[in-house]
DNA sequence: GATTTAACTTAACGGTGTTAAGTATTTTCT
DNA sequence: AGAAAATACTTAACACCGTTAAGTTAAATC
């Protein structure tokens, strides 16, 4: 069945090319400013093609900004090949989780700003549990046991506290994507003083 | 001028109507679910005059929320007729805020979370100085001023203390509007741990 | 009574996501 | 080899959208 298989990966080809031209476009111009068919007009197909791989434009969006973070998953744990302090460990994994949105601010949007559900499709299905931002927030949890474990932080209701950072987190990264125009003190210090001001709030 | 002036007031019903047709729309169906179009079929207008009254969609939406952000700074401040206590009023201003954006979901999304600068036309200033959430804002920061002066919290630079509360309010409250598919904890287990760990983490 | 002004509408432009139907081209089967 | 079927793609269209230009009707002014 070489054949077939060749076929069935030219196939993906296309699909991965859309795949990339619509990451691109998103990436540069935001997604109010991408349509399907300027995704077709940059791979040179008609409109439709696109839907032969993709249902439609909210699970193309949404499948680009979950390879996106998949990466986020990946960056939040980098930090436990540095130190094994566990304190450090959840320092680290905030602050790359913040720096992760700035960085992607369209992908950070799309996954965990723009899902007013009143925005999206409400046919629209996205399900937290399957998705890749899950693993990161998992990561997260793991971190905080660690901490409650060893006493970095004192104990108390897991998933509560995780939740609790990662409102804090999602917080300050979404005011400083989406509120350009607010006078915010440096971006550094800000950081600084959320993951601060979190972490101290849960020790004893 | 007697007759002028009924007659201004005329043309400002018109306006109102429109206001208030806008306003129930969006708080009922959601930004993504109101078209000028059916503004106008409410009212039972031509969608054009909607154009005599309003420069743009962005704009009437964003009167609108305006209008109830002076609400918020209302609701923000009301707890200083009950208690004297710096942290009290500080503590009651946090969770009006919160609770303000969960009462007003539509509303507190086009201000706060919608802005991501790719999402709105990019021709709209919009400017947080003279706007009413700036207001509010200053209320908190009065809020944190008075703490500080009287050791409830550590002293630091204000609006970087006051940044940090925002922020951390604004992410409890956009996630809880916006991700009803992750499974949250109880929201006034939610809204009592943000609060308290932030301003536990101001403290000395 | 003619002219100007005001309030509103009709028609249209250029855009959107999406679907149904059509067209080649290639593969499969007899 | 030739008919039938599947594949890969396109054209045309639908129903919407925000917005603008031009047109209409009625009232106010002169």
């Amino acid at each position: 069945m070489g054949i077939k298989e060749r076929k069935e990966k030219a196939k993906d080809n296309l699909r991965q090319e859309i795949f990339d031209a619509a990451s691109e476009l998103f990436a540069k111009e935001g997604i109010a400013n991408v349509s399907m068919r300027k995704i077709a007009e940059k791979i040179e197909y008609s409109p439709t093609t696109i839907y032969l791989y993709f249902k439609d434009k909210t699970t193309l969006l949404h499948q680009i900004c979950e390879e996106t973070f998949a990466k986020l998953a990946a960056e939040v744990t980098k930090i436990r090949e540095i130190t094994n302090d566990p304190l450090e460990i959840l320092r680290g994994g905030l602050r790359a989780y913040i720096e992760f949105g700035l960085k992607h601010p369209n992908h950070y949007g799309v996954v965990f700003i723009t899902p007013l559900k009143s925005y999206i499709d409400e046919n629209f299905e996205y399900s937290f549990d399957n998705s890749t931002g899950k693993i990161a927030f998992e990561k997260l949890v793991e971190s905080v046991i660690t901490c409650v474990e060893t006493g970095a932080i004192k104990n108390g209701d897991i998933e509560l506290i995780s939740q609790t950072l990662w409102a804090g987190m999602h917080g300050l990264t979404s005011l400083l994507i989406g509120h350009t125009e607010f006078p915010f003190a440096e971006k550094e210090r800000l950081i600084e003083s959320m993951i601060d001001t979190m972490i101290k709030g849960l020790q004893d």
